[in-house]
RNA sequence: GCGGGCGUAGUGUAGUUGGUUAUCACUUAACCUUGCCAAGGUUAGAACACGGGUUCGAAUCCCGUCGCCCGCACCA
């Protein structure tokens, strides 16, 4: 494919990524001591620090540049919930494998009509149903396997004993949706709404692979957009609608477009939709996500989860290939229509008309002196029923309403009909959600491994200023002679101001730079002599290894300066080094 | 779950017709040295995945377990 080919030349071996982050500090096999457990990772200190800056970055887009409020919900919930989201069903299918071609299939599927209810069969049941009937691979007709159930959600219980069913969250999402009647009153009964939330998901692979690109405990940083479902435009949309995107839609094209281009070509179907992928284009080119190896690719029609109705990928390039970071979905109104039906709660956004509409309609005026006496103690609640009814069914003169399991015919002598004016000040919406859902552990390891680089055997991480761990290393040129005192000092005075910073006086100021170069520190501070003579340090730049001095006095607005991108210039005192 | 491959210091490795104290390099630490990009020296630390068997003797042969990697399948 066309992106590919412009990144030739850049191979990677994922190996030598993941050894660097075990070497220094970025992840670690979980229990390692006791041999490992496949699909799950712990981030080492390099590895905790950086994630939390790109959590931190991400957080403050959405909040302070969004305005989006953040929550927190909890990862175990009761087993109704996932009912709803349709991921018990989704999760927990009950499988035979064909002995011979190895094909899978859905055990239920292939009872079909032979039962009135597949689906709620136990394995056992399943299993004596395909040995009576004889059902036979469909493929090969080879002999199947036994059923056994896939269930991909951790399953636990909540309480002692028996206790509820429970699940580990396979999604941060649900806990937004769940909270929504609360949230929408938070936001004072206004769309659009936009919650966010950070956590772990859980989802019991069957497989792992690809060191902490399919894990069994995961980071999400996942956001829910509530719009009104008849304007999915967005106001910030103007100022971004000639920023390009790199799309692989799903009618095959591959293309660089505009966000504008796109909506008005219906190759992405909404504003907000583009919107948000243009948002998550910048958000991860500004953590250091090479943008020439990002794409946007649009899911197949039949690949689209249950609930979605349009869905893109953020997809970095990797050395595993093309792997999805970002999935930007709009999921329409399924999963807060599900949480209705499985809760019975109204979850539903009230829709205020600008001005309240009179509106004008007929209504069914039951005779209650007639139904009194002729319906004794029922006649109230046949009226009821009658008020109730639409004037459209009234046929023959008569109108009919059920009461207590019961059919009434009521003639016209029952009731009038008028025409009475009534207030309608708006109308209840149930809103539309557009999801951008991210793998925080599997953008993390992008930046690790589009900022590695590798150069005769010298190993180096080019992070981005903006999420690298250490930010500063400050070096005494030599430990003596009281350049380790300055930079001791130094180093703390960055450290208080609020920046992380790494101080090392061992082994030769070539070796020290080398090991900053390789965790991805992206300057570093070295004392020298003529720090004692005039006050001024050297400051060296990772990437171009070009050195300037600056002073000890401007050392932490330098700093500061630095990570910011700022020229430098103004603070340059003498002659730079190459 | 199936098929294949592989498990030796933090990392990368040598070592299998069974044979003394398990090789080398990098890394790490301490000291010396070192006036700006992995210099050098001395010393130190650090490994045969686990369990069982065969044998006088097992990293090496056999059995089992566990784990990792690759493919198949699965992937909301």
């Amino acid at each position: 494919m066309s992106f590919g080919l412009s990144i030739r030349g850049i191979t990677m071996d994922a190996s030598d990524v993941l050894s660097l982050c075990k070497r220094r500090g970025f992840l670690y096999p979980s229990y390692e001591i006791y041999g490992g457990v496949a699909g799950l990772y712990d981030y080492g200190p390099l590895g905790t620090a950086m994630r939390n800056n790109i959590v931190e970055i991400w957080r403050r887009l959405y909040t302070l540049g969004e305005g989006f409020v953040e929550i927190d919900s909890e990862t175990i919930g009761p087993e109704v919930v996932f009912k709803a989201s349709g991921h018990v069903d989704e999760f927990a299918d009950k499988m035979v494998k064909c002995k011979v071609c190895e094909e899978a299939y859905r055990a239920d599927h292939l009872i079909g009509d032979r039962h009135p209810n597949p689906g709620s069969l136990k394995e056992t049941e399943l299993d004596e149903l395909i040995r009576k009937n004889g059902i036979a691979c469909p493929g090969c007709g080879g002999e199947l396997s036994s059923v056994e159930e896939f269930n991909l959600m951790f399953k636990t219980v909540i309480g002692p004993g028996s206790g509820r069913v429970g699940y580990l969250r396979p999604e941060t999402a649900q806990g937004i949706f769940v909270n929504f009647p609360s949230l929408y009153r938070y936001n004072r009964e206004k769309l659009p709404l936009g919650v966010i939330q950070v956590g772990r998901g859980y989802r019991n692979e069957i497989s792992p692979r690809q060191g902490v690109i399919r894990m069994r405990e995961f980071n999400m940083m996942e956001c829910e957009l509530f719009v009104d479902p008849e304007d999915k435009g967005w106001p910030r949309f103007k100022d971004v609608k000639d920023e390009k995107l790199k799309l692989l839609a799903n009618d095959g094209r591959e293309l660089e477009i505009s966000v504008g281009e796109a909506v008005e070509q219906g190759i992405i179907c909404n504003q907000v939709l583009a919107y948000f992928m243009w948002f998550t284009q910048e958000f991860l080119k500004a953590i250091g996500v090479d943008g020439a190896r990002l794409r946007f690719r649009q899911h197949e029609k039949d690949e689209m989860a249950h609930y979605a109705a349009d869905c893109w990928d953020a997809e970095a390039l990797l050395s595993f290939g093309w792997t999805e970071i970002v999935g930007i979905a709009d999921r329409g109104c399924w999963d807060l229509s599900r949480h209705i039906k499985f809760s019975g709660v109204d979850m539903s956004a009230f829709k205020r008309f600008d001005t309240p509409q009179e509106v004008e309609r007929d209504v069914i005026k039951p005779k209650y002196g007639v139904l009194g006496p002729k319906y004794k103690a029922l006649g109230s609640k046949i009226g009821k029923a009658m008020e109730a009814t639409d004037p459209s069914l009234i046929q023959n003169d008569s109108v009919t309403v059920e009461v207590d399991g019961q059919s009434y015919v009521l003639g016209r002598e029952c009731f009038d009909v008028a025409r009475v004016k009534e207030k309608v000040s708006g109308v209840k919406v149930i809103p539309h959600v557009i999801e951008p859902s991210h793998g925080l552990d599997r953008i993390t390891y992008t930046c690790l491994e589009h900022a590695y680089t590798k150069k005769e055997d010298m190993e180096m991480l080019r992070i981005s200023a903006a999420i690298a761990p250490i930010k500063f290393g400050v070096f005494p040129l030599m430990a003596r002679d009281e350049l380790d005192k300055v930079a001791m000092d130094i180093d703390q005075e960055i450290r208080y101001s609020g920046i992380e910073t790494y101080y090392d006086d061992s082994g030769s100021i070539g070796r020290r730079y080398a090991r900053m170069d390789e965790i991805g520190t992206p300057y570093c501070i070295t004392v020298d002599y003529q720090t004692l003579e005039d006050g001024t340090v050297t400051l060296r730049e990772r990437d171009s290894q070009a050195q300037i001095r600056v002073k000890v006095q401007d050392i932490t607005i330098v700093a500061r300066a630095a990570l910011c991108g700022a020229n430098l210039d103004q603070f340059v005192v003498g002659e730079s080094r190459a």
